[in-house]
Formats: structure tokens, sequence, C-alpha cells
DNA sequence: TTATTATTTGTACGTTTGTATAAATAATGT
DNA sequence: ACATTATTTATACAAACGTACAAATAATAA
């Protein structure tokens, strides 16, 4: 599809910035070090199709046909299959973990000796995920659709462990103390559900249009504020109750 | 693998009931409505394999050797690839809609006139899940694991829709009854954060587990009720609040 | 200039995929 | 007894899969 690079006509890919700028690639060495910005080519088609098909859905040629590349560009860049998988996940992985640490720290700073609030912790969490998958940047929307794919699945989770589970930690001890009475155990309960919660908002299946009988899309910046505030309820009444 | 079935010693296939308790099957007309039977047999190894896989993991030759039987069997017997994953949906989704439903009757005749209790309407839609999913039967372990990949993903969301959403909105208008100043649309967000919960819950990802450090696998009578308790004091936030 | 290195292309291999056809077999209906 | 029906086996097929090899090409290094 969209074979007609021969003519540069007003069509969409002349108007958008779209991730294939530099038209059909040549052979040969390139200039300077644009392997990187191959990469990242690589890296968004592989994104989307792997948030819309899923990981076994998703071919190698189909992700070097999105990319405007032959199949082997792929292998050649990132190894086998999982190795590009890993490497989807872990490049905004990074990303989402430093906005997450810092709006940590800010939130310590901000407490001084006293706990952090639950509002807080969670606002802090669930924010740079949320926004980032609906600021209008289809790359990150495709890689919280990922995501939340990966959430229920035996490959997804130690993906997910092995990027995410360091900062959840670090959340879920901040949370223990401004939760003095809960029991930790019911803590990462809610953790995991808080997380939940926020994958499937960001998934954008429709169903809570359906739900709800609404035909337009709904508000992420209100499910955002529902989200926290339901959510923290959720966490105090492990304090408080039982 | 495992292709050792020359010598009948004493293996785990002797030990356990496996789904093929018949021996290998003889071609031929059976006798009276066996069909049935054989169905059924096709339908859990579906079950299992969809659950671990997922769909396009998940290939027409392994479920037929699973369930001890040739490739053409399934087709034979559920036409396409994705009818069989309709009907492995389908056959649980009946009885706990069934289930579902009684409890919301049960609830609504208890009540009287008065509204239903938000804890009581939050136990009973996530109850006959997790009490399935938890209760020993391997099939509803798998079936609970299958509804949680499929949550997030598109054909996913198309299948549990279908069998899913009359009932869900049943409650949802049941909860709005019950939540008189929370607004609708918040409402739906906190059930599909309630379903998000549950669903991660009877996924066995183990991430919970490693989250809070320990070993053993949390006890799923425990996290039902916290789940219970958390989710109940989040819908009540939506209506006092704001 | 010449050799080397990085990258893309084209092609190929063996396997697995979903689905279909044809024959065989045994119970059932008449 | 005989034709019919239901089901399993065996085989086949075209397409798609992940991966690999060899050649071509252009920038860089010597």
């Amino acid at each position: 599809m969209n074979d007609d690079t021969s003519h540069a006509s007003l069509t969409l890919e002349t108007l958008l910035p779209t991730d294939a700028p530099d038209g059909p690639r040549k052979p040969g060495r390139p200039k300077g070090n644009q392997s990187a910005q191959t990469r990242e080519r690589i890296l968004n088609a592989a994104e989307q199709l792997f948030a819309d098909r899923g990981y076994d859905g998703a071919s190698i040629r189909d992700v070097a046909a999105e990319a405007g590349l032959q199949v082997h560009s792929i292998g050649y860049h990132f190894g086998p299959k999982e190795s590009l998988f890993d490497a989807v996940v872990a490049r905004r992985a990074e990303i989402m973990t430093r906005l997450r640490r810092d709006a940590l720290e800010d939130a310590r700073a901000k407490a001084g000796a006293q706990a952090i609030a639950v509002e807080v912790l969670v606002h802090a969490y669930v924010e740079p995920f949320i926004k980032s998958a609906s600021h209008g940047d289809p790359g990150w929307r495709n890689y919280a659709a990922l995501m939340g794919r990966l959430a229920n699945s035996p490959l997804g989770t130690e993906i997910i462990a092995r990027h995410y589970d360091v900062t959840a930690r670090d959340y879920i001890a901040e949370l223990n103390r401004s939760l003095p009475g809960a029991d930790a155990l019911d803590v990462v309960e809610g953790f995991s559900a808080m997380v939940a919660a926020m994958l499937g908002i960001c998934s954008a299946t429709g169903r809570p249009e359906r739900l709800s009988g609404r035909a337009t899309p709904r508000d992420p910046e209100r499910s955002f504020e529902t989200l926290v505030r339901f959510h923290t309820a959720g966490f105090l009444a492990l304090a408080t109750t039982q």
C-alpha cells in the first residue's frame, strides 16, 4: 500500500512528519551515525504493530514493511524477534521510570519529614503514563496500548518486571509509610489494582464508552482525575477499616 | 519432546486424570451423542493453550495434540480458528453471567425498596469470578487467565463485549442507583477499574508476590476481600467528593 | 588509492500456519 | 441387509513465518 512515492505531490506524507522522511533507502554505508535514526523508525513501526496485533500477531515482515525496509534489516539491527520486542518496551520504559522517580523525589522534598499524602503518591505514579498516552503522540499511545496488552501475559509480565519493578517497589514502600495502619500485602494489592486501572484507561478499547452509552470518546484528563480520587479512597480504606 | 509413549510406565499421564480418559480415538461413528464430550475436550485444550500463549501463539495443531486428536477434528467440530476461540469464551461466559444475574436478583430481593449497598454490588459481581478461578478447577483457572489476556486487546474486547456487556450494564445501572451523588461517567470508570483489578488478581502473573517480596502465592480469598473493601471505598468517594 | 566497514537488497531455507480433500470406519435408520 | 450419517485418519496445499546467506553499495579509514 502507498507505493506512489514517485511524484512528490501534496499528500499527507509531505505534510506530516513521518517516521521515514528520507524516502526509500539505498544500499551502502550511510553518512555519519544514521543507524540510530533507522533503529528509531523500526522501533516505532514495531511498537505500533505489537500494540495492534500482539507479539505473535505482528510479524517481522509487517514491521519491515511499515518501516519501509527489507526483512533482514530488522534482524540486522535488533537480532531475533524477542530482542526487538524487548527493545520496544525498554525505550520508553527508561523515560517513564525517570519521570516517576523525579516525581517521587519531588514529593519527598515537599513532604519533608512528614509522610507523603496518598493522593500525591497515586498522582505521581499514574500521571506520567496517562499524560504521555493522551498527549497526542501516537508513539506513546501505541506504547500504552502495548503495556495494557502485556499486563496479564507471561512474556509481558516478565519484561515488565525487568523494566518497572524497581520503581514500583519504591512507590509501594512509600505508600506503606503513608498508610501505617494498612497491611503491606493489601497495599501491594491496591497498587496492582491501580496499575491495572491505569493500563485499562490508556488501552482505549472503547468499552467504557460502550458501557456508558456515549459515542464520543471520554476525556482522558477526566478519567485521570477520577482514577486518582477513586484509588486514593481505596488506599485509605485499607488503613482505616479492619 | 516426550516421545517415549512406547512403554506404559508409571508416568504422570497414567496417574492424573487427563482430559482424554478414553485413550486414542478410533475412526467411525461414535455411540450415542459422544460428540458433546469430544467438543468439551477440545474446548478444555484450547482454553488452556489460549490462556498460556494467546490467540496467535496457540496453533490449532497444538490444540489437537493436547486434546489427543487429529488436526482436522478441530475444524470439523468448530470451524475456523476464530469460531473455536469464541466457543471457548462463550462456554463459561454463560455460566458466569447466570451466577452474576442470580446474585444481583438476590441482592435486589434483599434490599426491597431501598438501594442496594455498594459493597453488596461489588461483592456480587466479583465473587463468582474470583471464587471460580481459585476453587481448584484448572478449567476455570485457565479461563480467568484467558480473560485477563483478552481484556486490553481489540479481538478480546469485541468478544467480551458480546458476552458480558449486557450484565455489566445491569450492574452499572444499579450502582448509579446506589450512588445518587456520583456522575454516571465516573461510575463506569470505577466499574472498569474494578473489572481490571479482578482480572489482574486471577491472572496469576506472580507480580504481586514479586512486589511484596514473598515467595508463597497469596491467598485468593484474602485478595478478594481486599478488592471488595478497596473498590467499595473508591465508589463511595465518587459520590461524596467533588 | 585502496582496503575496510556499515548497511541495504535480493533471495532462499526449512518450519509452521490455517484450512481443505479424500478415504476409512463404525454406529444408526430403514 | 443395506444405505446413510457422523466422525476420525491421513495427506495435501498454499501462504506466512523467523532466520540466514551472499552480493551490492556507499561512506570511511589507511
